[in-house]
DNA sequence: TTCCGAAAGTGACCTACATCACGTAACGCC
DNA sequence: GGCGTTACGTGATGTAGGTCACTTTCGGAA
């Protein structure tokens, strides 16, 4: 399935478009590829577009002191990512996003999805539920947060996206998890 | 200032409605008093309301294990609250919400809120953009919450809310921080 | 005013996790 | 193939914050 029918798809599930309505939409899309590795967002450079994955996988993080780094999305398939804040209030970026894995996008500048989203009704309408079910998966790990320890999480983690475990280095699950790499280490090699 | 015009005025920074348009979009809305301690949802229960706070302070809650609380949002004047899992998805609440101080509300119907954002574009671009701030504040939380330490995360939150310190109990303070309302009681008596 | 329950302060102790330090295994790349 | 870089495991030690137990202060009702 090419890149153009799994955005159909997806758009598909929130909002009714004719097939005409979705060219159009689907114009205002750039598709691009990155190797693994590639920044696709660094800190303190503009930000001028929203990226949809189509395959592989990025991780949208920030790092504090240049040493520290928190993970705060992995970005599979179907998902998207951007620095929102920076994007909507159209400032410096203060997160980066990078390539876990080659990866192919379509990058949607944000004049685009306000000018579609006029537009289109049906377009605001899909954009207002895909924020909130992005707002939901915060919130609801946010509480993950507050109320489970690092083994709780971890486990959620996994059950949310068990392809994970083997696609993405251990460290980075740590710093999603917002714990140093040593103490998940533990988390699975004492007990069990 | 009423909450018709509260509300007006809120609507208007982000989407331009005409006078007649305002109108019918407010009769959708029912205007609610609640005293202090008031139970506006609770968990288990049907969520067919969003709330619109007028005046007066909300907190919306999680219990664990009818032993922990944490405070996902305080919810002041011009701001929204519900538990918006349940209410988009037709479930059971997951979370609480009750009151503070007395308060003012307007109620709306996620029904109403679906049929206004259908009948007007303008009114979706409206709640786009509310979810989409919900969404950033979110994200902004979950940051602070790995990379701050309490003390920090505590005076966040009093520059983000100078009224909260004088209207709200510390131990609900501590709950929205997440650490106990012993270890904030110190934060502020050990050292300072 | 007195009284009671809730809120807040405080000490003693415990635990989960960070940090530092070092060793080993796995992988690109010349 | 050898070699550096990155990922990962593991011990020793420090510390922020939790938990428990008790005391003190405050605010509202009779």
């Amino acid at each position: 399935m090419d890149a153009k029918e799994i955005l159909k798809q997806h758009i598909a599930k929130t909002a009714k478009l004719t097939d005409e309505q979705f060219d159009y939409v689907f114009s205002h899309f750039k598709p691009q590829s990155y190797k693994k590795g590639q920044v696709v967002i660094s800190e303190g450079s503009r930000v001028d577009y929203e990226y949809f994955v189509v395959s592989g996988c990025l991780k949208a993080f920030f790092v504090n002191d240049e040493i520290k780094m928190y993970i705060l999305q992995f970005a599979m398939p179907t998902w998207w990512s951007s620095d929102y804040g920076a994007l909507y209030n159209q400032t410096r970026a203060t997160i980066n996003i990078d390539c876990i894995t080659d990866a192919e996008v379509l990058c949607l500048s944000n004049d685009d999805r306000e000018k579609i989203c006029s537009e289109l009704h049906p377009v605001e309408h899909f954009f207002r539920w895909r924020t909130n079910r992005g707002y939901l998966a915060s919130q609801k790990r946010l509480l993950s947060f507050m109320n489970n320890d690092t083994k709780a999480r971890y486990e959620e983690l996994l059950a949310l996206y068990p392809q994970l475990y083997n696609l993405v280095p251990k460290h980075l699950i740590a710093a999603y998890l917002g714990v140093s790499r040593e103490t998940l280490s533990r988390l699975y090699n004492t007990h069990k």
